[in-house]
DNA sequence: CTTAGCACTCTCCGCCCTAGAGTGCTAAAA
DNA sequence: TTTTAGCACTCTAGGGCGGAGAGTGCTAAG
């Protein structure tokens, strides 16, 4: 299972020489431009054994070889140098971020264009899911004679407002029963939310049942559409257009399709989780129209906590571990950009 | 000037099979499918006089004709038959909206969908600009001790927050200067925020002069800054990617490179107005990677205002009679569905 | 185990050629 | 005067062919 040495700096060679040019490679190009020190000849040789051991591919028997998804694995798992971004890369990353944006969308818009400028592939970036983490704020404040806002605030400090119709009452009505309502949503977690809540505003709001049934409805579909249906932010889509692999309108028109159905952006990049950088490479991404491409993604966290995901989506002959750097180092940028939020 | 009846309808003929085909049209096409009652040989003779003229092209010498956009914009101007939506179709645009929505990012994102759905063009949709309408309502919440929230809402009825920093003050002071704030802000518009107020803030808050700065600072950016900056959202980008004329990665690249510039979009749809449906084809767009494409546009209002932008884009050979209806049965919805918001 | 040599395979590219579509012109018919 | 039939001409798309080039795998020698 353990390749010789050779055979390492071979498939090495072949994938650092594919992902440069997106041509096969034969042995006689890895001879001249890797100095391994032996002939074309040896070179096939390991060609031939990694082929049969299912590392590499033969577009057609006088083709070069290709790396296959499995030789791609193995690279990024053993082989791939670990790549440090200049401090010029790391400070235009940072900068990006130093103008203090107030707006949570914004940040995530910034975040989408970083990415893919910093990488010429795709880049995609889910909202932080809010439902996961507890409300720390609720208050309810009236808006002219028949609407009311509903403010939150989650305890990573994200803010968010929702309108509710309000039924026809008298002022001193509405007074009461926004009051009751504030006091009752005052610092609740949204779980809590349910029960008490709901006996003790019936109790003393019966007269306005539907009130507080739509007000809760809403506020309770809301917080759980922010999660289904979490906003999902894409960048630089048509560099997907300058891959050479993509020449045919076909296979980009799979691609930016998925990148379309908010669903399956979240089965692309997955849920925010705490492990570290994931890489996922053609045929082991479950998405059939996604299996010429691979994805680098990582996690986004505010007060340690995973909520969100970014990510960039490009072709398997991907920099692999220019991929990894900058999407390890834009996350830790974003993650500390709502840290203090 | 004025064409003949049977230019005309040559015209007519040749743009309607063109449309459907993306083939360039002869002669013998048209005697045999539109029934203009002459030979080919009389057609020939027209369309050389229509080509001389300038309403059509022909790619090369022994290809059929193509209507140039002199020819489209006369089809557009004089010759299309004004469309009815079917009954079905008013009724899915309807259907869309039917479920009252509460956030107006839904709305508009629904708005996007439902016209690239039904035209199977590229659609746009430009947010409703606020700055230029006045605000209602304004009031600041503290959100817990260094950070308040403040919430617009405009005329026009779209609701808005912006977080902002508190500088260390104690709980009374910090109640004192919320206060103050909210008396000053309350009902006021946009513009009438600068001076008055902002000389009584001084007054009153005189040691809290930098609050009041970057209330009032932030306040006044984030309001601009929805104007210059305002959300643009794009659906069915790929359907272009259906479109023979963009069969070449090239030209695609072209177009959907202008829709991820904010800027660009802006300028395409251009400015909220009153009148009518604008079409634009051709040339007659300023951006010179839309030249291919043609737009067709309209306004959606608020209370009367037109506040917003809506539009479809595709290829110049466009079925531009479907799209006008769309356009104007979606701007018409998404109006009423704004409404009563 | 490595390498040189060599025959073999396959694609890519340019070339030629033909078929087909469509035109414009001319002259006859209406 | 307008329309039409006929015809020569033009241009493209597509198929077939052949050679160049790249690369392989095998064999036999180092």
């Amino acid at each position: 299972m353990t390749l010789t040495e050779r055979k390492r700096r071979v498939l090495e060679a072949i994938i650092d020489s594919y992902v440069a040019t997106a041509e096969p490679v034969g042995s006689r190009t890895i001879a001249r431009k890797y100095r391994l020190g032996v002939s074309p000849a040896t070179i096939r040789n390991e060609m031939a054994d990694l082929e049969e051991l299912g590392y590499l591919e033969q577009p057609h028997t006088s083709a070069g070889r290709v790396p296959s998804d499995k030789g791609y694995r193995y690279y990024v798992d053993t082989l791939m140098p670990m790549k440090r971004l200049t401090s010029e890369e790391v400070e235009r990353i940072r900068a990006f971020y130093r103008q203090r944006y107030r707006e949570m969308e914004t940040i995530i818009q910034q975040t989408a264009r970083v990415l893919s400028e910093s990488t010429d592939y795709i880049s995609v970036v889910l909202g932080p899911g809010l439902s996961q983490t507890g409300l720390r704020f609720v208050q309810m404040v009236p808006l002219g004679t028949d609407k009311a806002v509903i403010l939150t605030a989650t305890e990573t400090g994200f803010v968010g407002h929702l309108t509710v119709n309000l039924p026809p009452m008298s002022p001193e009505e509405r007074e009461r029963v926004i009051g009751v309502i504030n006091e009752g949503l005052q610092g609740q977690r949204l779980e809590d939310l349910g029960r008490g809540l709901i006996r003790r505003l019936y109790r003393e709001l019966s007269a306005f049942r539907s009130v507080v049934e739509e007000l809760l409805g809403s506020l309770q579909s809301s917080l759980e559409g922010a999660e289904e249906g979490e906003r999902v932010y894409t960048g630089g889509t048509t560099n997907i257009l300058n891959q050479p692999e993509f020449r045919d309108v076909e296979k980009v028109k799979m691609v930016l399709g998925v990148l379309e159905q908010t669903r399956l952006v979240h089965e692309l990049l997955g849920p925010p989780r705490s492990s570290e950088i994931t890489i996922t490479i053609g045929k082991e991404i479950q998405i059939k129209e996604m299996q010429d491409c691979s994805v680098v993604t990582a996690s986004y966290r505010v007060a340690g906590q995973p909520i969100g995901r970014i990510g960039v989506l490009g072709p398997k002959r991907m920099r692999y571990a220019r991929a990894v750097a900058v999407v390890e180092q834009v996350a830790r940028a974003l993650s500390e950009a709502l840290g203090p939020g």
